[in-house]
RNA sequence: CGGGACGUAGCUCAGCCUGGCAGAGCGCCGGCUUUGGGAGCCGGAGGUCGCAGGUUCAAAUCCUGUCGUCCCGACCA
């Protein structure tokens, strides 16, 4: 391709609305446009880029054994309606009626597709001869986020690769999970991308069911804990910790309760700021309504609750934060001022909470609190649970060592599903007996444009961008640094030839314009390895090649450089295959 | 949806407080010079100052509303 033939609009200045450094960079590099707030234009370098990551994934899932196919973006709200997701993705789903004649069709612009997979296969799929099978496709997504945000990161309109496995037991499923988990290292690794799997919420299946796949990263999305003596690494709504059942007895020197005036304070950080205590000091208690029960869940004050931890330490099936009119009704006290002293339900406390001495908290009754309130004398409890949010420092699950945080773009998801959606849509299949069973699914997603924005954001300098091989847009860059000079110009489009008949993604810049100026736009679009073609060189019969990591150029003699580019681009390329798990 | 910031030329921004000719740099077009890290000089094109209403002799500037974009949070895989 050549330069002014193609269309890469460079940016000199950073875009005012832009903040992070892939928004920035992939802005100025020319890759993106911005046509609204979460929906971009992908350019011709970005889509490139994209399309070099789709093969790769392409490749992966093949090789792993999944099947291509491709689901149309628009479905039937009816078949979301029988799982439920309808009410489930709220506003997040992109929903709306086709108006065909005298009726109308309510449809979903498709944010994940277990519902149209499920059903073909319960349409397909009959005997346990025909599983399992996996299939996958690449296709765009919709989801309409509130707050679109960090650049391309998180948009309304993506590209993912998703796939669903269909097994007939748990052993099926386990081996399509372990094939796709296996596929997934390979391509990120396979994109240049650092990354390191985490468990994640499992659901339904339990234990480890569910892994994310970050890239760290400082302005990620996500908070991940990990612990780097072991390797334990989880999303910090799933990550367990280290912690232990504390003994659960009144402490020995305690001070007396008393009642405090505490008006308008509601809040755990406007308590410790009108009475001067830490947060810490103080016992938070919110009512769950637990599989509509109300139940007070307490967890220390600078604490996080953990819905999914509280659920499952009681078995539950839903959970949420109880109204104002119930919470009024259980504690006698407007929201903000509950607390566990006398309180008619039941109680479920963190481990952090039964050692805290003279603690303080709300006093069942508006603008109050009680301080100086100890378990064993003030309330009670049996056993404490882990309710929270893990946090620096705690300690780990599976060692002696110590949880750390981190932040971290999610690329892909693994997640065995279970038999949710074959339940829901009748995906059955009959055994050697002639009984029917339900599907076991698994379903696992890649975020295709997400790779190449989380690659933009952990891989650059002050200059631009810097491409791995694999996903560059272009592999090589020829730069004839004069064209106005004919040796120069038949030297370049020579190499160019070469290069391009050789079967390599080659881009020349032949723009009339100044040294500099074409050195500059080279940076800031980082392809991996740059042939420069000048006037003075060619005078000593060479041209120079660089690397867009080199500090500095290799001369290499006219006639040798097709050879030494082709040896190098074969190097690095096995260099970066080093890199992939078998 | 709550909180905050910003909307002036393609991009970055000044002008707004204190109302009085629509500005700069970069980019773009033409010309000359220059040619190894975003060149120099000369000439030029380009704006409904987000939009609507109000105040005023007069509004980019003051007031009200509205739309858009970004950031923090809520929500969300």
């Amino acid at each position: 391709m050549r330069w002014s033939q193609t269309f890469i609009p460079t940016m000199k200045e950073i875009p005012a609305d832009a903040e992070i450094p892939s928004h920035q960079l992939m802005l100025r590099a020319g890759l993106i446009r911005q046509v609204m707030a979460g929906a971009y234009t992908y350019l011709p370098l970005g889509w490139r880029a994209v399309r070099k990551v789709e093969a790769i994934v392409r490749e992966e899932m093949e090789r792993a054994g999944a099947i291509e196919l491709f689901m149309p973006a628009l479905c039937p709200a009816e078949l979301w309606e029988q799982t439920g997701r309808i009410d489930d993705y709220g506003n997040a789903l992109i929903n709306f009626p086709l108006v065909r004649g005298d009726r109308q069709v309510r449809v979903v612009l498709g944010p994940t597709h277990e519902e149209v997979v499920t059903d073909l296969m319960a349409r397909q799929i009959k005997s346990y001869k025909q599983l399992p099978i996996t299939v996958f496709q690449i296709q765009t997504k919709f989801r309409n986020e509130e707050r679109p945000r960090f650049g391309v990161m998180r948009t309304s309109e993506f590209q993912m690769k998703d796939a669903y496995s269909f097994g007939t037991d748990l052993d099926q499923l386990n081996d399509a999970y372990e094939q796709m988990y296996q596929a997934y290292r390979r391509i990120f690794s396979r994109c240049g991308l650092d990354y390191r799997p985490v468990e994640a919420e499992s659901g339904p299946i339990g234990g480890d069911a569910s892994h994310e796949f970050m890239v760290p990263a400082e302005n990620g999305e996500d908070e991940i804990v990990h612990c780097d003596s072991c390797g334990y690494a989880a999303n910090t709504e799933r990550a367990e910790t280290g912690r232990g059942v504390p003994e659960i007895a009144a402490p020995a020197a305690m001070s007396d309760r008393a009642l405090v005036d505490t008006p308008e304070a509601g809040s755990i950080e406007q308590v410790s700021r009108m009475l001067g205590c830490e947060p810490s000091q103080m016992i938070k208690t919110l009512i769950y309504s637990i599989d509509d029960e109300p139940v007070a869940v307490l967890v220390r004050g600078d604490h996080e609750a953990n819905e999914a931890k509280i659920r499952r330490a009681v078995g539950a099936t839903t959970i949420e934060l109880s109204d104002p009119e119930t919470i009024t009704r259980v504690t006698g006290a407007p929201v903000g001022f509950a607390g566990p002293v006398g309180l008619d339900c039941p109680l479920l406390a963190d481990h952090d909470v039964a050692q805290i001495t003279d603690g303080i908290t709300g006093a069942n009754q508006g603008d109050a609190h009680l301080t100086g309130v100890n378990i064993g004398r003030d309330y009670s409890l049996d056993t404490t649970h882990d309710l929270r949010m893990a946090t620096a420092g705690d300690p780990c699950p599976r060692c002696d060592g110590s949880l750390e945080l981190a932040r971290g773009i999610e690329v892909g998801h693994v997640f065995k599903l279970g038999t949710k959606y074959s339940t829901a849509l009748s995906a059955e299949y009959l055994d050697e007996n002639e009984n029917k069973h339900p599907m076991l699914m698994g379903c696992y997603g890649i975020g295709i444009n997400r790779i190449v924005a989380a690659l933009a954001e952990t891989s650059f300098d002050d200059n631009g961008l810097i491409w791995p091989l694999s996903i560059s847009p272009f592999q090589v860059l020829v730069i004839p640094l004069n064209i106005t000079d004919d040796d120069v110009m038949s030297a370049a489009e020579s190499i160019y030839d070469q290069l391009g008949t050789a079967g390599f993604d080659v881009l020349m810049d032949e723009r009339k314009a100044r040294p500099g100026f074409k050195f500059k736009d080279a940076d800031l679009i980082g392809i991996p390895l740059r042939v420069i073609v000048g006037g003075k060189g060619l005078a000593d019969g060479v041209v120079e090649l660089k690397w867009r990591t080199d500090s500095d150029v290799t001369r290499i003699p006219l006639d040798q450089i097709v050879d030494t580019v082709i040896n190098e681009l074969a190097e690095r390329t096995s260099a970066e295959s080093q890199q992939v798990p078998e």
